[in-house]
DNA sequence: ATAGGTGTACTATTTGCATAATACACTAAA
DNA sequence: TTTAGTGTATTATGCAAATAGTACACCTAT
């Protein structure tokens, strides 16, 4: 079964979307395999000492992100093929991109400043 | 003085959010100079139909970023040393690239990926 | 059958934030 | 001195989102 443990919540984000964000990551880092399930919403609960309809949002999203299914009566599991995966991932990334690109033209950079910045950025978390 | 009559509201972000953005794009963009006076918040708050206290919101935000000074009992006026404005410039372009590599590394994308989706997206946007 | 476990729907409450209302202190000019 | 313009502080209101409370329908093992 899915562990969350390890899932430290913070007062800044919604409780809901950090449980979203644990479960996606777990999944894109390929940490976690289709079928595993998921608690119940009231033992998680229970664990985080949070109502079980956050979980239940939580979950929901997940399901209507098409990560995860919810047999009848039964616990949530994960389900998904890995065309979606990759195409999530696209996704995410085009958007990532597209933000990023915006915010640097309205401070009006070059492009050939922006690889310098992003080079410099990516080789210093490289060497630790 | 300065003129917000260009100035469009939307209704999804705040109202003094979109204010405070719009003062700090023209001054980024070099499109007004240091000592050009801003309206009086009641001013300012009849030509957008809000209320004065949303204005002194964004123009006290204003103040505190350094962009702005107000005399006593009397309207506010850009003011900002160049050095500032650099700093400032400098520090959000940094925060931007750091947040983008690390979104992209969570996705495990390569630094020669990265490259290729910016390049493509940055390219997108000059040909229009 | 019944006890205890599922998910779920609906409603209530809380909370944080944006905005508004009001009143005050001050200055300058009529 | 009075009037009309500044900024500002404090409090009230409104609203949307997050969370909680409660109840229901269902299944399964005891």
């Amino acid at each position: 079964m899915l562990d969350f443990s390890e899932l430290v919540l913070n007062t800044a984000e919604p409780v809901y979307a950090q449980i979203n964000e644990f479960v996606k990551r777990k999944i894109f880092l390929g940490k976690v395999k289709k079928g595993d399930p998921l608690p119940s919403r009231r033992e998680l609960a229970t664990l985080l000492k949070i109502n079980p309809n956050t979980a239940q949002k939580a979950f929901r999203a997940l399901e209507e992100a098409g990560l995860v299914l919810t047999p009848k009566n039964t616990v949530s599991i994960l389900y998904f093929d890995e065309e979606l995966l990759l195409e999530i991932q696209r996704e995410m990334t085009a958007d990532i991109v597209a933000e990023f690109v915006k915010k640097l033209k309205e401070n009006k950079l070059s492009f050939d400043e922006v690889t310098v910045l992003l080079r410099q950025e990516w080789e210093k978390g490289e060497k630790e």
